[in-house]
DNA sequence: TTTGAAAATACTCTATT
DNA sequence: AATAGAGTATTTTCAAA
C-alpha cells in the first residue's frame, strides 16, 4: 500500500525525454532519440507509451501574452454569493480573458488567472462578476517560477 | 497612442496556426500548412516569424501530475515576514514541487502552485516556509478552465 | 510573402535479437 | 524492449514571382 504504483515510475530515459520535450516539444524524434540514447523507433515507442499512460497530457504552445497586447496579468480569487456558484463558474468559463481557473477549498471558491490589455478591461470583467461574487484581485508583477515540470524522480 | 502596435496583430492565418499548435504542438508542418491554407514552406516561414516576434514563447509538454503520483495540487499564497522576502523567494524557487509562482501586488507577495504526493509532503513543505512567511493554502478540487490561449483577435 | 520542385532528412514498418 | 535496414513521407532549400 505504501509501494508506489510501478506504472507511475519514470525511468531515467523517460525523464530525459520529458525534460527535452519540456524545453522544446517540437524536437524531432531523431533528436529525442539521441537525448534518450535510443534509436528513433525506440524513442517513438517510448513517446507513444508515455502518451498512452497519460503521463503526457498534451503538447502545447506557450504564448507570450504581452507580445499580443496583453500587458497585464492578474490572479483573481472569486467567492460566489449564496446560490451563485454555478452561474459564476459559467461566467468565468465564458470569459476568454480567464486563461486558467481552479476550483479550490477554503473561502475562495475559484482562483483564476486572467490577461487584459488595460486596467479598464480588467475593471469591466470584474464588474460583471461583482453582481454575483466577491472578488479579490492581485496584479502580477513578476514570475519567479515559470511553469515547470514536477519532480520526475521518486 | 490608442492604435495597437501592428506587430502585435495576428491575422486569421496566424490564429488558425496557433490554435492548431495549442491542440497539438507536435503537428507536422504539412498538417499545419493545411490548417493555414498555405504551402509547407510558407507555414514554416510563418511559424519562424511567430517565434521571432516572441508571440510563441515555447513549445512545451503538459504532464498530468496525477499520472506520476502527484495526487494533490494546491495554490499557496505566501506573505513573507519583514526582511524575509528574498529568502522566501529563493526557497520557493528551490522547492521543485512549486511548479509555478507569481509575485503579486497586495497582501500576498507570492501566489504559487504546487504538486504533492500526500498531505504529509505538503505539510513538510509548508513547515519549511512557515519560519519565514505566513501562508494560506487552498487545495485544488477541480479545474473549470484548463490552461488555454488568450483571445487572439483584437 | 508565397509557391513549386528537388534535395536532404526524418519517420515508420518489418524482421530480428 | 530495442535495433537495423528499407521504403515512404516530410522538411528544407532555392529560384522565381
Amino acid at each position: 500500500m505504501s509501494t508506489p504504483n510501478a506504472a507511475m515510475e519514470l525511468d531515467a530515459i523517460d525523464q530525459r525525454m520529458l525534460e527535452a520535450l519540456a524545453r522544446n516539444a517540437r524536437i524531432s524524434l531523431k533528436e529525442l532519440a539521441e537525448v534518450a540514447g535510443l534509436s528513433s523507433p525506440s524513442a517513438a515507442e517510448r513517446l507513444r507509451r508515455l502518451e498512452d499512460r497519460g503521463v503526457i497530457a498534451a503538447f502545447t504552445v506557450d504564448i507570450a501574452p504581452e507580445a499580443i497586447g496583453y500587458s497585464l496579468q492578474a490572479i483573481v480569487r472569486v467567492r460566489p454569493l449564496p446560490g451563485q456558484l454555478h452561474v459564476v463558474e459559467r461566467i468565468i468559463q465564458e470569459t476568454p480573458e480567464f486563461i486558467e481557473c481552479d476550483k479550490v477549498t477554503g473561502d475562495d471558491c475559484f482562483i483564476g488567472r486572467l490577461v487584459v490589455r488595460s486596467m479598464g478591461e480588467l475593471d469591466g470583467i470584474l464588474d460583471k462578476i461583482a453582481e454575483r461574487a466577491e472578488t479579490n484581485t492581485s496584479m502580477i508583477k513578476a514570475t519567479p517560477v515559470k511553469r515547470r515540470l514536477p519532480p520526475l524522480s521518486p
